[in-house]
DNA sequence: GCCAGCCTTGAACTCCGCTTCAAGGTCCTC
DNA sequence: GAGGACCTTGAAGCGGAGTTCAAGGCTGGC
């Protein structure tokens, strides 16, 4: 088994984050060190590094930090099951608008390589005018 | 045809946002009212819905207001093509992270599930790590 | 005539999610 | 033993995305 305590830049580092955002989080209360050096560095392990992805995960989704704390945090099941199971609701419609999105955007890149050629760009009225059919 | 334009209670409604966040789309440049009745009313057309919807579906997914403006925006074709693929890229992103969070949340759940009969309840442990102990 | 419900403006305020600053302590290398 | 890369704390500052406030204008119904 690795033994590989990480100390804060090194899991900043393993996940793309500042050590000033990892500070951060721990004063929100949402990702504390598992332990401490005998000098006082933070010590994280590789469960904490996990913990960290699922949490920039989540926001890059659009999840508030309020909400990804309420998920890790533990509490009665029966609580957290109907939470997950909301986050999880939340989690599709942000699925669907997503493809709503990658719909939109991928129509305006055929019209603007339709356009290219004549030299006028189209896009944005498309943009905005081609979601019309809802 | 409907000439249906909307004064800014409607389209707000239609939208499922206060009329503060579409007067500040608009100081923002994102969304202009198609015009304005005698009395200085703002008016929006159906495409105004659609950008509207498409702007908050943009911004559910993690886009920032900055990035839609941009995308919104009219620009020389070349430059918009550019843009609308690395916002495709990132969307392409954004969808991966999204399904990491659902697959997540489901085995969350299903562990819930399982230990809703023994009443001690893992889901938070589970949610960090499978193998606790390292 | 006047009230309710819609609308106008500009400025100030708030909240979230960080980031920066100041003033240090520790550890490694030269 | 000096320099530099790491780490510590607490407090203040910042940008994005709105929201709220104050003061007022139009319009329809009673």
């Amino acid at each position: 088994m690795p033994d590989e305590a990480l100390r804060i830049g090194e899991l900043a580092r393993a996940a793309g984050v500042p050590t000033s955002t990892v500070r951060y989080y721990e004063r929100a209360g949402i990702l504390r060190p598992s332990g401490r050096t005998a000098n006082n560095y933070r010590l994280y392990s590789q469960e904490d590094l996990q913990r960290l992805r699922f949490i920039r995960a989540a926001q890059a989704t659009g999840f508030a930090l309020d909400d990804i704390v309420k998920l890790l945090r533990p509490a009665p099941c029966d609580k957290v099951q109907d939470l997950i199971e909301r986050r999880l609701l939340q989690a599709a419609e942000r699925m669907k608008e997503l493809r709503h999105v990658q719909r939109v955007l991928r129509a305006s890149l055929e019209t603007c390589e339709a356009h290219a050629a004549s030299g006028r760009c189209q896009v944005v009225d498309d943009l905005t005018a081609k979601a019309r059919r809802a």
